[in-house]
DNA sequence: ACCCGTCAACTGGTTGGACCAGTAGATGTT
DNA sequence: AACATCTACTGGTCCAACCAGTTGACGGGT
């Protein structure tokens, strides 16, 4: 039994949670302009330095465009917001209408790690795939704890971008990994299936080893499929 | 001729770039404690709220962590930072230790546009297929002015994200996109070449609308292929 | 000599209020 | 009706103070 450290948002925190849920889950139509810094401080019963936090942040995910003179107005998310917005949108849980982040999440997972166990197999140098391997190893030592396995698994995968030597795929999968979202929210028995099967991701590191980047893409391919039908269930309207 | 606004950026804004432009090169090395805020705030010789608003932007990125009662450190980006830093590194420049990051930006966008086409073959609605068709026609209809066809290019790709259905794919492209990274700093001309090939995006559209899944992927795979070697030009040491 | 509680000197978090700067709409003139 | 102007907003910046945690040094205990 683990205790998980007790959350404590600051102030400015729980605004841009609010503001963020509020603009994600569409309650502002796209331009439409926000309340002003001293109406929502105001509202929210704080001071107007912790709103202004709170809207940097959303400008910075661009779901807001603050503009000095003029409103601050609501930008059109799916247009504008980059892709750290999933990981934010983690914590806004059934607030969204997109009930089917989860697969997508899952699906870019498959694309980019079949991509970069492609490259990596191509161009990673001896260092690199050695870590490789021994990430395997690691992840074959906690073959019955699923928990274990799975931060083993995390852990290969992201040794298997770093080898690739994209930058941009290496971001991207700290976008999909942060949050709880692939890891928590997504613990299909598809998810357990491919945790347990040890022979497969061995054969994976090999293949890299042995810089088939063909056969490492497929492997790596077959291994993130994504179940096909069974969307994850929605919890809303 | 246009002119481009000039850009005024607020005090925020610059302490903002000039952190990050510290921290991305590498300045500070991660677990790092920055200066304390009030220091900074000397130092830059403004207003703390101004430094903190850059440090609350800092950390939405995965730049920096700040706890309450401790120093406010420096995280490794390459292990915490989402895709969205890629949009920020726009405005970098030469300051990053990543050259190939141009390279790296195309590769993704060559493999999430493959995917995404496959499956906006596969479970794209009609006005979606509808859409796109009209978007390769104002991309044909562009075909003189270079700057305009990029434009088009753009918009259709983002019809073909926006048809697969994946919202992942969707924020994606976004970060892909905004800054001036994937246009400006990759002006190569197999991109010039990629833009003029009008048959082979009606090809594309075509074979979208027929439902023709592996053909499309393939199709765009084939016209998003990056040219290898020649790897960008390095500008620092 | 070592251990441990206490406390002071940091750190970030929050507040209030004042003023600057730019925008947009109302106002009044032509 | 068209236009300049002026006013009442908007966000941007600053100051100054205080709250709330963390850290490490100091000193009394064992």
């Amino acid at each position: 039994m683990t205790f998980d450290p007790i959350p404590r948002h600051s102030v400015s925190d729980q605004v841009f949670g609010r503001l963020r849920d509020a603009v994600v889950s569409g309650r502002y139509a796209a331009d439409e302009p926000l309340p002003s810094e001293r109406e929502l401080a105001t509202l929210f019963g704080v001071n107007r330095h912790a709103v202004r936090e709170a809207l940097r942040r959303l400008q910075q995910l661009g779901l807001v465009k603050v503009s000095q003179g003029g409103a601050t107005r609501v930008l059109d998310w799916r247009s504008t917001a980059g892709l750290d917005l999933a990981m934010v949108l983690a914590g806004a849980e059934d607030v969204l209408p997109v009930a089917t982040l989860g697969r997508d999440v899952l699906e870019m997972r498959a694309c980019i790690g079949a991509d970069a166990a492609r490259l990596c197999a191509e161009r990673s140098d001896p260092s690199a795939r050695a870590a490789i391997a021994a990430a395997v190893e690691a992840y074959a030592q906690a073959v019955p704890d699923l928990e274990q396995m799975g931060a083993a698994d995390r852990a290969l995968w992201r040794r298997i971008v770093e080898g690739s030597g994209n930058i941009a795929y290496l971001l991207a999968f700290n976008s999909l990994t942060a949050g709880t979202l692939a890891i928590g929210s997504v613990p299909a028995p598809r998810r357990t299936a491919e945790l347990l099967d040890v022979t497969a991701h061995r054969r994976l590191s090999e293949l890299i080893t042995a810089g088939d980047a063909p056969g490492a893409e497929s492997a790596a391919r077959s291994l993130l499929a994504v179940p096909a039908g069974r969307e994850s269930e929605s919890t809303h309207s």
